[in-house]
DNA sequence: ACAAATTTTTAGATTTGTCTAAATTTTAAT
DNA sequence: ATTAAAATTTAGACAAATCTAAAAATTTGT
């Protein structure tokens, strides 16, 4: 598998493709910064491999080969990014273009002695799950910041957007995985929130509050 | 740069293009498994770039540029060796081909707090010298063991052929870098050699001794 | 249901790195 | 100093991955 075919095939699988779900090549265009014409070319030699099932003018879902392969390569990328975190001191918004490059390398023994040397690791520094050996992996139990009510209560477990921007932000506002968070005040009009973070009054926008990911704290 | 051009600039540092001394295509071409006529194109081109000097019919060597790529490419591929065998606990026949793939990351950060973790080690498992980041490196004090006369007394710290093979063998007769060797008779005949490393008696071919580096420690 | 707009595919071209076969240059031998 | 042998380059072709422009299919609006 080429470098560009394994990129193809992650794509596919963060757009939904797992699902049995149709991605149409526009959208993986889109997302892979190319062309629906050059993503046409490429669904057609992936199927021939056996990794994309693929309807003309309707998208591409992956097989189960696919999801296979797919759960491989984002293993390896989360797997290096705790290990740029917890091992280099990257900081969360510095390891994602590295970790592009490092899920390519190709040694099975390489990733599972990373593994075992981050002690397994459940979790990537965006609070994401990392896919085990076998390709098990349950998403946490989560929902966005947003959907909570006033009054609720919570632990940031993840974020949506991973841009280095955002990131940076909530480093900024000493906002990190694993704090406290309880919505004080929901405004209506633009639909920012008040919330007390670790003890610390925030005012946060709409644009944060439906990109970072909590687990609900159940009241009683 | 392309991980192609990359490999092209490191297999002609090593055939000597470093000490502006002309390397033939048909030279680059067998070490790299492919063909003069590829070696030529590629020629051009890197001389196009500024990495290379290339005269029609005579050879190629390296600029001044090239040397310094050549010896970035060289310092990450070491590292990462230490960095497999110290961390990951691989053995030293299994780490080339993996460092083969992680010396092309791009990341300057990545390698100098690699180098950092493993406390900016002098030489590769193999007992090959690591370039320092500003590209200097000291080549050690060695020669070959079937350069010592009988009751040389010396200590490994390199091989020559770095096959997983050879290493293996190494490893079945207990002889590790840094242990000490020393020759008790020389036989004309093949050139073998019978040592003492680490007070164990051996036998060694000439095929072994023309393969392994040593320290001679002064007598007097 | 049909025309317009959108999406997707096809056809043909481009770039990178490679190859084979033929032509050219250099080296070696007498 | 020629000629034969060896090494090197050129010319033309190919595969992978991409692009643009045109054609075809699907979706949407009325």
């Amino acid at each position: 598998m080429t470098r560009t075919e394994e990129n193809y095939i992650k794509t596919i699988f963060h757009l939904g493709g797992n699902q049995s779900q149709l991605i149409s090549t526009n959208a993986i265009a889109e997302q892979m910064q190319t062309k629906p014409s050059s993503v046409t070319d490429m669904a057609k030699k992936l199927t021939e491999k056996n990794l994309l099932n693929y309807i003309r003018y309707q998208g591409v879902s992956l097989t189960d080969l696919g999801i296979k392969t797919a759960l491989s390569i984002i293993r390896k990328h989360r797997l290096w990014e705790v290990f740029l975190v917890k091992k280099l001191d990257f900081t969360w918004d510095e390891v994602h273009e590295v970790a592009e490059q490092l899920e390519h390398i190709k040694s099975e023994k390489l990733i599972d002695k990373i593994d075992e040397l981050l002690d397994f690791p459940k979790y990537d520094p965006h609070g994401d799950p990392i896919p085990s050996k076998n390709g098990d992996f349950q998403e946490r139990d989560k929902q966005l910041l947003s959907e909570l009510k006033t009054g609720n209560q919570g632990i940031c477990v993840g974020v949506k957007d991973t841009s280095a921007t955002f990131l940076k932000f909530l480093d900024k506002n000493n906002i990190a995985l694993g704090n406290s968070i309880q919505v004080i005040e929901k405004e209506d009009f633009d639909m920012s929130m008040r919330v007390k973070v670790e003890g610390r009054n925030l005012q946060l926008s709409n644009q944060v509050s439906t990109n970072l990911y909590v687990k609900v704290l159940e009241s009683n």
